[in-house]
RNA sequence: GGGCCCGUAGCUCAGCCAGGAUAGAGCGCCGGCCUCCUAAGCCGGUGGUCGGGGGUUCAAAUCCCCCCGGGCCCGCCA
């Protein structure tokens, strides 16, 4: 139910008919405006209303249903809502605890892939805000009536995973150190693994140097090595066995050797590899657990080409009429299709893109990332039978996902290629260092949560009340809250005080609000005054309810709720949402000052209020979890 | 060099897709409010050439073009 909507298209059926205009056009010229000017308006121009009719408008509108007052003030003609009514509208559809929720999408199956972090080191900054948001959209999704799963795309064949692993069996012990996560400690492994690696290569590259180049390498040296000393006094063990597998020959080589072993399926090379990244996976699920972003399958990307499947692929390719060689090895040139705007437009692909040609294979004859996300995205679609499949990637791999989405589409798979949404979002930056994980530099979600939540339990103390389980489930919410009001496509730059705010902008105050409104609730049921819907239902004076400006302003609030829900899983913009309950929470707030509930001797008004007070929550409740946060009855 | 994204108050952001009435919040700063349903709160004040310039329009923060600043991408990395 949607009261909002129900009301503006029955005033806008009521003006079309009157006038002898189309109704859906008359809506789209509906505005809410300025409160002064009223509850609801027509930007007469917009509604394309001919002119010689707007003389005519007012009186159409005054006698419509639902309008108590209607003027015409230049091209806009405002109204007031019958107040009464619209109370009423809403508490019939608040009545149920899903309000909001409205089945847009029933019957579809979406997979949603997110996170899908490379398993060499622990989730930082960026991965969180990728979590946040596909966790949210999973839930906004599954509101809005669809099947989704969720999944993690495990990138272990890559050179890095190669690094970590090697270093992993140089190390010999697949145990952590006690005082390690296992994703940390895999970080840690990675990290001082690439420096030997980089160091042995700019070592190689000093003895052919010229001067300039020199003092050049020199310096990314030291810089090297400054890391590396780090990370020696936090692993003094590896650094030694390191010291000396680097002194007996190139670990670059071995790399590669491992490499090629891994992605050919050689057991000895499966053993390692795979060991390894399961350590550095346990870790990750443990970090995504936590912060309530969960993962229904989990995808190995090895086995896409231990399978046939990446290699079919690759033979369609070659066979196809834009198959190509480019530098020598065969590629696709998607040029002749690009010149196509109407693919360009069901592809989603914007017209200035140049996309060069997508290499299939390289020289050794190994497979590329983006070739074998082809046959991931097929396998996508193929077991779960998906309608949509979404990505949710940083929008500096735009052009590997267009390539993608071309790709399927010249193989024939065109509802694949239309369907496969990558769902971009700008990066995470750093304000003072760079973060980089190839040295050991980055600030990890679980230490993010950790500050979180330990600054949440102060604030608790202060209060009287430390309780540690919840004093991490308000730090969560802080932090994913911080990462999820903001528009995807906006860059964040981290800053600890901005995800950790707790005051009015912040997961913590709307908990916060929503355990005020509880409070209420609560105080009533110790009185033995009754709190359920259908007894304050029939209790309640809505009349007296709207009679009060500040209380009117709530039960529009509140009758937004599943427009701005319908906008969200349209647009699949979790920021919406936030955007919209922190309003709610700011009117209820300063409705909570002054005017009190129980203490409302008009018992019509103080039902009706205390109906209020269930709708505000009810709402709150519901937009939060759309945000993957629960609430909490008391703070 | 080309492409994509971003630029709104000292700071963090909403509004831009579907143009409309004096551009909205929070933080900060200044001043008030706890014998009363949770002060992570409330009330008041302070603060903006909507990056700049053109254009389209009755009307531009919003649409188009140019420029400036920042980020990202343009790899036989992922």
């Amino acid at each position: 139910m949607r009261p909002f909507r129900e009301v503006l298209v029955s005033i806008a059926r009521c003006v079309g008919e009157r006038l002898g205009i189309d109704a859906d056009v008359v809506a789209r010229g509906f505005d809410v405006p300025r409160e002064e000017f009223g509850d609801l308006s027509i930007v007469l121009p917009r509604a394309s209303i001919p002119r010689e009719l707007w003389d005519s408008v007012e009186g159409a509108v005054r006698g419509c249903a639902f309008v108590a007052e209607c003027r015409r003030v230049g091209i806009y003609v405002n109204m007031r809502l019958d107040r009464a009514r619209f109370a009423e509208l809403v508490a019939r559809a608040c009545e149920s605890p899903s309000y909001g929720y409205l089945e847009l999408l029933g019957g579809t199956r979406i997979v949603v892939e997110y996170v899908s972090a490379n398993p060499i080191h622990p989730l930082h900054v960026g991965a969180a805000r990728n979590a946040a948001l596909g966790q949210s959209l999973a839930r906004l999704l599954r509101a809005a009536g669809a099947e989704v799963q969720t999944r993690y795309y495990i990138n272990d064949v890559g050179r890095q995973v190669a690094i970590m692993a090697l270093g992993m069996s140089i190390l010999g012990e697949y145990e952590p150190p006690p005082g390690f996560k296992e994703d940390h400690w895999v970080g840690i492994v990675y990290a001082m693994t690439n420096l030997f690696i980089e160091v042995e290569g700019i070592r190689r590259e000093l003895a052919l140097a010229d001067d300039a180049r020199r003092s050049e390498l020199l310096k990314e040296l030291d810089s090297r090595l400054a890391d590396l000393a780090r990370l020696k006094d936090v692993a003094p063990d590896l650094f030694e066995k390191l010291s000396d597998e680097a002194r007996k020959g190139s670990l670059s080589e071995r790399v590669s050797q491992l490499m090629r072993a891994y992605e050919a399926g050689e057991e000895w090379a499966k053993s390692v590899v795979r060991r390894a990244v399961e350590l550095c996976l346990r870790g990750i699920r443990a970090t995504l657990e936590r912060f309530g972003a969960p993962i229904d399958v989990w995808d190995w990307e090895s086995d896409l080409v231990w399978s046939s499947e990446v290699r079919k692929v690759l033979e369609m390719l070659r066979r196809s009429p834009y198959a190509t060689m480019h530098k020598g090895v065969p590629a696709i040139d998607f040029s002749p299709i690009l010149k196509d705007r109407s693919v360009r437009e069901r592809l989603r692909i914007p017209p200035g893109l140049e996309i060069p040609p997508l290499v299939l294979m390289r020289s050794d004859a190994t497979t590329l990332y983006t070739v074998r996300d082809i046959a991931y995205t097929l396998k996508k679609f193929r077991e779960f039978r998906a309608d949509k499949v979404i990505n949710v990637i940083g929008s500096e791999q735009v052009l590997p996902q267009a390539q993608l989405r071309l790709a399927l589409y010249i193989l024939g798979y065109r509802r694949e290629a239309e369907n496969l949404i990558h769902y971009s979002y700008e990066m995470v930056q750093l304000s003072g260092t760079k973060m980089s994980s190839r040295r050991g530099r980055i600030v990890t979600l679980d230490e993010i949560l950790d500050e979180a939540s330990k600054r949440a339990l102060r604030e608790l103390e202060a209060r009287g009340s430390a309780d540690p389980g919840k004093a991490e489930r308000i730090g969560v919410a802080a932090v994913k809250f911080a990462l999820l009001s903001v528009t995807p496509s906006r860059p964040i730059r981290f800053e600890w005080e901005n995800v950790l705010s707790f005051e009015r902008n912040s997961a913590p105050y709307l908990l916060y609000t929503y355990a005020r409104a509880r409070g209420i609730e609560r105080k009533a049921e110790e009185r033995g005054i009754p709190t359920g819907y259908s007894e304050l239902l029939a209790r309640a004076d809505l009349s007296k309810l709207t009679e009060s400006d500040r209380r009117w302003r709530l039960v529009k609030l509140v009758a937004q709720f599943p427009e701005v829900f319908a906008s969200a899983v349209e647009s699949l913009d979790p920021s919406q949402v936030a955007t919209y309950i922190l309003r709610l929470a700011d009117e209820f707030n300063s409705w909570y000052d002054e005017d009190p509930v129980l203490r409302e001797p008009d018992e019509g008004l103080r039902y009706a209020k205390m109906l209020l007070v269930k709708w505000v929550e009810r709402v709150i409740s519901n937009a939060l979890k759309l945000l993957g946060i629960e609430p909490l009855d008391r703070m």
